[in-house]
RNA sequence: GUGUCCGUAGCUCAGCUGGAUAGAGCAACGGCCUUCUAAGCCGUGGGUCGGGGGUUCGAAUCCCUUCGGGCACGCCA
């Protein structure tokens, strides 16, 4: 379905035409003056100077080739050559109408679907997930959920941290407290034991203590480190361990990221590539590519329109060691492989921009991805305190992102409850809880996602849980409004479904018509542009003219049983699309709040 | 130092492929619950769009400059 701007434009860009002026003046716009007029065109005031015309004459010309034009029911022409046009009522009932009964409420998916892998999450095993982990879960997940409305086949891959010095740490560590362990048995040939020696919580307090003593420590740095050697080369009985703390770590993080809706197609990381790391290199030496500087092993990716130096991608260290940038190189290379993506979109840390277009430059020059390959970075970011430093718990270490969920979710519950007015029985105890939660998440998310992702943030618990205003909660406010009109009713014995819609006759239905009308552009661009804060801005506008219609209209006990079909109608298609909405930012509204 | 991003109302943020009076939310103040959930709606006050130049009929938006801040700049990830 062709976007309503779009059809409004081509109109527009006839009547230029007609006029004797270039159509590409009659692009069309909203109105940023919405007391004036729904839409505008400003070509007039654009090709005055081309024309050598007072800009006004174009538009009065324009707007009397647009008189006949049937989807306005307004054209005017006014100083100093705007073109100030309100679209037909009936126009737009049927285009909405179109809308509701197309599959994407009118959103074309893209010609030729892309085949994408997103790379967001990066937790490490053996380490809780803190804050800091927040934003590329959140971000990456909306981002993946655009891109699949907007008909791609997008791969989300969380990519863990399980192969480095912490993993020798943590053995090292573990062969110090249970020497005993059949695993630090060098003679050992039977089978390991399937159950692991230990459980997530010991592992995340293992792994704090060894790093803290390898700090201090050479003897035991030196140590871990050579575990770590012998784990990478295979010594079966490190292997073994290292699969039981994947596994029990794995285990944590899907239940971490269930708790905040987000899933991942592939669990890969680090360790997947570590084989196929020594071909990679030497294919890069032997292509000439790959050289030594200062001891390690590099490739130049400097391009003559650098505004500034780019230091070369370091392939390996001086003592030979493979390192961050030859892992995700060899991520690249396996994702090509395996998957063959059109495109690999990163959600990281903005820090790391500079590390990233290395890295891509890297992957270009030595052709590991194809010409056409998209290696988009999208950086986001840090996520700050009310003070506007890196948000910190009151200690000032690092917030466990449960516990922070565990306090918002605590905090809301509480305000259920309150607005119960009355003691709660067990049952309403369990539905406050449940809808806490979905509360809760919305909250942070959309508190997260309604800003720029590239920009730093203040996060601002109090805001959150206030709810009142643009926030994640007033968006379900309003979708659960919807749902309890639509609930009654369809008690009354009415069927919603076969509601149909009706010509706007009122400026309260006419705008939540055209905000809806928005919905497939907004989409598109949101995938287009990566952002998943358009969809934020978009939905809060929604339920800004749904709320306002609602207040305008009394839909339940309007008389006119045609006209209540048509508004019953019309709110159905509204919290459709709320609901598609908060879906691709990643949470979902409970029946009532 | 070099590069890069940012600086919009008291606070948190939109707007930035140039357009008419710069928008929201919070906070402040004033209305609206015997009618569909007041986590709502309606209204009032509040801004030299960091400063200065320039381009343009028109600049928060583009260019230059300056001040202030964040971040990154080869063996961490």
């Amino acid at each position: 379905m062709k976007k309503l701007l779009d059809l409004i434009s081509e109109e527009v860009k006839k009547a230029f035409a007609e006029a004797g002026y270039d159509e590409e003046l009659g692009r069309v716009t909203v109105s940023n003056r919405p007391d004036l007029c729904e839409f505008q065109c400003n070509g007039a005031m654009a090709g005055a100077k081309k024309y050598h015309k007072a800009p006004i004459m174009i538009a009065g010309e324009v707007a009397e080739k647009l008189a006949s034009a049937n989807c306005f029911e307004k054209v005017e022409a006014v100083n100093p050559g705007f073109l100030n046009l309100n679209i037909s009522a009936d126009f737009l009932k049927d285009y909405i109408a179109d809308m509701a009964g197309s599959e994407k409420f009118g959103l074309e998916a893209d010609k030729a679907p892309k085949k994408v892998v997103i790379d967001y999450g990066g937790p490490n095993v053996a380490k809780p997930l803190h804050v800091g982990h927040l934003r590329s879960a959140v971000i990456g997940e909306s981002i993946k959920r655009i891109g699949r409305y907007n008909g791609n086949e997008v791969i989300g891959d969380i990519h863990l941290g399980d192969w480095g010095l912490q993993m020798g740490l943590i053995i090292y560590e573990l062969q110090l407290r249970k020497p005993d362990l059949v695993y630090f048995d060098p003679d050992f040939t039977g089978e390991y034991p399937t159950e692991a020696p230990f459980t997530i919580a010991e592992l995340e307090e293992i792994y704090p203590t060894a790093s803290g003593k390898s700090k201090e420590d050479p003897d035991y740095k030196a140590k871990a480190m050579e575990a770590t050697f012998k784990l990478q080369n295979g010594e079966p009985g490190y292997r073994a361990l290292w699969k039981h703390i994947l596994s029990v770590s794995v285990t944590d993080l899907k239940h971490n990221y269930e708790r905040l809706h987000v899933d991942f197609d592939l669990w890969n990381g680090e360790s997947t590539v570590h084989d196929i790391i020594p071909g990679m290199v030497s294919k890069m030496k032997d292509d000439g590519y790959a050289h030594e500087d200062q001891g390690a092993l590099v490739v130049d990716v400097k391009e003559e329109t650098d505004t500034k130096e780019i230091p070369p991608c370091m392939i390996l260290k001086s003592d030979g060691a493979s390192l961050y940038n030859t892992t995700d190189l060899a991520t690249i290379m396996d994702r090509m492989d395996t998957i063959k993506p059109d495109r690999i979109i990163y959600v990281v840390d903005k820090r790391q921009e500079l590390y990233f277009t290395q890295v891509f430059r890297c992957a270009r020059k030595t052709g590991l991805v194809t010409e056409d390959t998209g290696l988009t970075f999208v950086g986001f970011g840090t996520m700050n305190g009310k003070d506007g430093k890196p948000f910190k718990t009151r200690q000032g270490g690092v917030m466990r992102l449960e516990f922070l969920l565990n306090d918002i979710e605590a905090q809301m519950y509480e305000k259920i409850v309150s607005n119960l007015n009355h003691a709660p029985s067990t049952e309403e105890e369990e539905e406050a809880q449940k809808t806490a939660a979905l509360v809760a998440l919305a909250a942070v998310k959309y508190g997260d996602l309604s800003n720029q992702a590239s920009k730093d943030y203040i996060f601002d618990v109090d805001r959150f849980i206030s709810f009142e205003g643009d926030t994640g909660p007033y968006i379900l406010y309003t979708i659960v409004r919807i749902k309890s009109i639509l609930g009654k009713y369809a008690a009354t014995g009415k069927d919603a479904s076969k509601a149909t819609l009706t010509v706007p006759e009122n400026e309260a239905a006419k705008s939540l018509m055209l905000a809806l009308a928005n919905f497939n552009a907004m989409m598109e661009n949101a995938w287009a542009e990566l952002a998943p804060h358009k969809v934020c801005a978009y939905i809060y506008d929604l339920a800004n003219a749904l709320n306002h219609f609602y207040h305008e209209n009394n839909i339940l006990n309007e008389a006119d049983e045609e006209k209540q079909a048509g508004y019953i109608a019309l709110l159905s298609l509204t919290k459709d699309v709320l609901e598609t909405c908060i879906d691709v930012l990643g949470f979902e509204a409970p029946e009532r709040m």
